[in-house]
DNA sequence: CTATATTTGGACCGTTTGGTCCTAAATAAT
DNA sequence: ATTATTTAGGACCAAACGGTCCAAATATAG
């Protein structure tokens, strides 16, 4: 076995590639033009390893949110305490407003506002991912509850939940214009209803 | 002068139509046919009247927001307290998440998130209808201030604020597919920050 | 060397896109 | 009645869309 002619490009870097395309303009603004250009493969080659552009998309979901989960678990594994975790991570976010152009969020929440009301292999996709980060948060409030760091008596799924939504919110803002000065004391409120 | 043959159709009337045909599935998603078929006029009809695709969507976030804005107004008015009309505003963003299909959330958010990082004109006429609602969240806020009501020591500015980025954080959650059961506790958490 | 299997580039396709333009219809002013 | 002016309908358009398909290239297995 192992016939035929070798594939001649990387498989993770088309995937690595089509989502940072995905993820900067949206699945409907990226044409298979943009896709072939920036995985920089074929035509025939897209459509014979990945299917076609909404496949792919999926794909790259998932390869954003394993990807994610991972950095943010690192962040936590890595962080003195989970107040400082938290902080850190929208900090982040919000830094973002900074930037000066195209300012890309967050794939998942991008996604769940252009299509999980009209396709529902995205939105299960988006619901995966979503679960996936909430999971690491979980560990997060835990860790902070058992160590007194957390003081909320509200449960670790609302909190949870909350910290979601309050992302989300903070995405959406950043990508609206607003500015980082403008966010941090809402950034410090949200901090405050945990720790 | 007032010459020529009169127009056979409704501006406002068409405007609303368009308006409801974008929040329902975005700019790039709503095709010409489909505004001519909502809107009930002809192609030379509309781009007489409108100019183009792009100028009318722009009419209709002034639309969108005008009329959001005396619909809030109004509720301010008829409510009993200032925490009553919060309460209400954030339960109806989170009642749309029992809505069986469409949920099409605000037409603002739902441009913020599409367009504002690609389109200058749309991610001003964004900003501008976003700060005509703050202006009458700007006018609740004082109002608890003024009865006690709101017993944060935040400045107003920065409440307004962490409002409208906590809706546009629940808008997202409730196009992601998030029950109201679980969206409740957090609007509840929301609201204690203020009161 | 041959047969088999796979990838690759690009020609090709039908559909849809936003947008233009011309003609006929309709009304108001003279 | 005629003229001026505006609207409405729809034919038409080039470009872009996602997607298919075929022939050439390239590898492995026997």
């Amino acid at each position: 076995m192992n016939y035929g002619r070798p594939r001649e490009f990387d498989i993770d870097r088309a995937l690595e590639a089509a989502t940072q395309q995905f993820w900067s303009v949206g699945y409907e603004a990226t044409s298979l033009q943009d896709l072939l250009k920036t995985m920089g493969l074929s035509k025939s080659s897209l459509y014979q390893t990945f299917g076609n552009k909404h496949e792919l998309f999926v794909r790259c979901l998932d390869h954003y949110q394993a990807s994610m989960v991972n950095k943010v678990s690192e962040k936590l594994a890595n962080s003195s305490s989970v107040k400082q975790f938290m902080f850190n991570f929208l900090e982040e976010v919000i830094a973002e407003a900074e930037q000066g152009v195209n300012k890309k969020g967050c794939l998942l929440v991008n996604t769940a506002n252009e299509l999980s009301q009209r396709d529902d292999d995205i939105a299960q996709a988006v619901m995966d991912g979503t679960s996936n980060v909430a999971e690491v948060f979980k560990q997060a409030i835990e860790l902070g509850k058992q160590q007194k760091e957390v003081r909320s008596e509200l449960s670790t799924e609302d909190l949870i939940n909350y910290l979601i939504t309050s992302i989300s919110g903070l995405r959406t803002m950043v990508k609206a214009g607003a500015e980082k000065n403008t966010l941090k004391p809402v950034v410090e409120l949200m901090i405050k209803n945990l720790f």
